[in-house]
DNA sequence: TTGTAAGCGTTATCAG
DNA sequence: CTGATAACGCTTACAA
């Protein structure tokens, strides 16, 4: 591995163009046009070309007071719906010329990542609903934009959580079940609130109830689904339908119908929400509510960008919902004509 | 959302201290320890804790010539492995005071990211086997650590790749499959080449052999593994195991069995490599070969922050190779007795 | 023990 | 049109 050697600077173009180091600044940033010459603008653009040379954006950034980077904070990445969010953001911003700051909060605290980030400068935050209610009023002093978590003191961008829930409920109604049952993690975030109440709302409407045993809490993961989904399938009678409020959740409650060797639609129908790629890697291949995590992380790093840019400070709160829409799969049927 | 203020510098709080701005950065980097009065420190501190002060690292940055700043390139973040390397990369990255420039070299091209990570004066990147290769030489200049690709120019952080293979094919071969296959993504990378050279290897000690049909080549998703067992179950006889060099191949390859109406592991047997938290999600739970991925995404990570703070080069090539281990689920079992 | 001076690589504001 | 000159916030000699 060769010894990493100094990187070329203007200056160093600047003294192989023969011209001033600034007029190189001028040349490569292009930004105001004629500014100089179109034979010093060749020459200086050769020389640049000659020497490989690489801006310094940090340097750039001290005197602009602008960093180019982004901060991303994630709950866990293991969930595969953070993952298309990140995904998300990443490829915005690096088309946008920005760097991304990957946090994972599992391990290291949010507020910790949070400290490093301010201390890196950086332009702006994109921040997940369940990192963003451990951080509370840490963020201020930061340009944020909330994934999935309306606020009324900072920008967002969230997915149309009720329709989610009430899709779930009206695919399930529509199915002919009656005794339906709802697993939601154990988090006070909006979506999943909103998708909880969506679903509760629907059924209501549709002059059916859900006992407080019919609603599950669980740890937000697929060990977490099974368990509730246990609990669910010994109650008696036992109900025909689960709502998950997400596909973790769903997958998990799909493990413990296999373990209790009950046949997944025919037996029970299990829902999930989100529509992650492993949804359609089970079988039968998961019903769902397809809700856009990649689209929700590329909305809000281009609407962060896009303030950072104008120099507005960002409004808060509410932006117009991004739709999500059903995905009826084999996990979901008729439900049964006998009772259990 | 309130607008952000001028971040409060060293020079504010030597002047709130009655001090030199010099000296506030000697107590606050608490290097040279006594080189700076007791009092004075208390004051500086005192002044820099009522002022809320924040250090600019870009700054430190500049004058040190390190940006405490690692790159990291993966390939697709959809792949759960990537997901995993990232995480214990960025874990102990963030432990150790670096950020972590998250790229994805999917839609845009890992040429474009190590060029904008260069600008952004990253101290080392961590590049996955198949970006790199995409990469090759464009990786000069730059402290390197690769993952799961040993190379004699670069260092890197490697699992057992042979042994994968071999396990599986022990593990196969103990369980009476005579007729086996094999799936490997359409990459020449090489933790996957040996993955399949060691499962070959181990069948052939065995006496079994493998023809060209039995090596299957696929796109390295759940629809490429799906794709090439459709192919493997329409041979005859069909081969009554199926070694899948990722766990991603071997989940399509379950849907294809059960599309196929093919019972998992009375009629096929599946195995798949790596241990995806989803190898346990599907019905049966997929056997598989563990390997160590948020592992060796931590070890790349601290390998490369370890050998940049003792500013040797990094040497190239072979560290130890990380463990891999068979386990054994639901999805692998005995031969069939009758042949098909 | 502390302050002064210089410089990291840029950009921005001026004169020439 | 171009070249000095002064920042940006910090670290690191060196001088006081």
């Amino acid at each position: 591995m060769p010894r990493i050697p100094r990187p070329v600077t203007t200056r160093d173009v600047a003294a192989r163009a023969g011209v001033s180091q600034p007029t190189v600044s001028l040349v490569l940033n292009g930004n105001t046009q004629a500014r100089v010459s179109e034979a010093t603008r060749e020459r200086v653009l050769q020389a640049a070309a000659d020497l490989g040379y690489t801006p310094n954006v940090l340097a750039r950034g001290l005197v602009r007071r602008r960093s180019y980077a982004l901060g991303l904070i994630v709950p866990d990445l293991r969930n595969p719906f953070f993952t298309e969010v990140v995904s998300g953001a990443e490829r915005v911003a690096a088309e946008e010329g920005y760097a991304v700051l990957l946090c994972e909060a599992r391990e290291v605290a949010a507020g910790r990542h949070l400290e490093t980030l301010r201390s890196r400068q950086i332009d702006g935050v994109i921040v997940d609903a369940i990192a963003a209610r451990e951080l509370g009023d840490a963020l201020g002093g930061v340009n944020v934009v909330l994934v999935d978590e309306p606020s009324d003191r900072w920008a967002s961008v969230s997915s149309d959580a009720a329709a989610a829930g009430r899709l779930a409920a009206e695919h399930l109604l529509g199915l002919g079940h009656r005794r339906l049952a709802f697993v939601g993690p154990a988090y006070d975030v909006h979506a999943f609130r909103q998708r909880e109440r969506g679903f509760v709302q629907a059924l209501r409407a549709a002059g059916v109830t859900l006992d407080s045993a019919g609603l599950q809490r669980a740890a937000p993961t697929a060990a977490g689904g099974e368990a509730a989904m246990r609990a669910l399938l010994a109650r008696r009678p036992r109900p025909t339908a689960v709502f998950c409020a997400s596909d973790l959740l769903a997958l998990g409650a799909l493990k413990a119908c296999a373990a209790a060797r009950l046949r997944v639609p025919a037996d029970v129908s299990v829902m999930g929400c989100e529509d992650i790629e492993m949804a359609r890697l089970v079988t039968p291949e998961l019903s769902t509510i397809a809700v856009p995590a990649r689209e929700l992380g590329a909305r809000a790093a281009r609407l962060l960008v896009r303030l950072l840019e104008a120099e507005e400070t960002l409004a808060p709160g509410g932006r117009r919902l991004l739709p999500v829409r059903l995905v009826a799969r084999g996990s979901t049927g008729p439900a049964p004509a006998t009772d259990a």
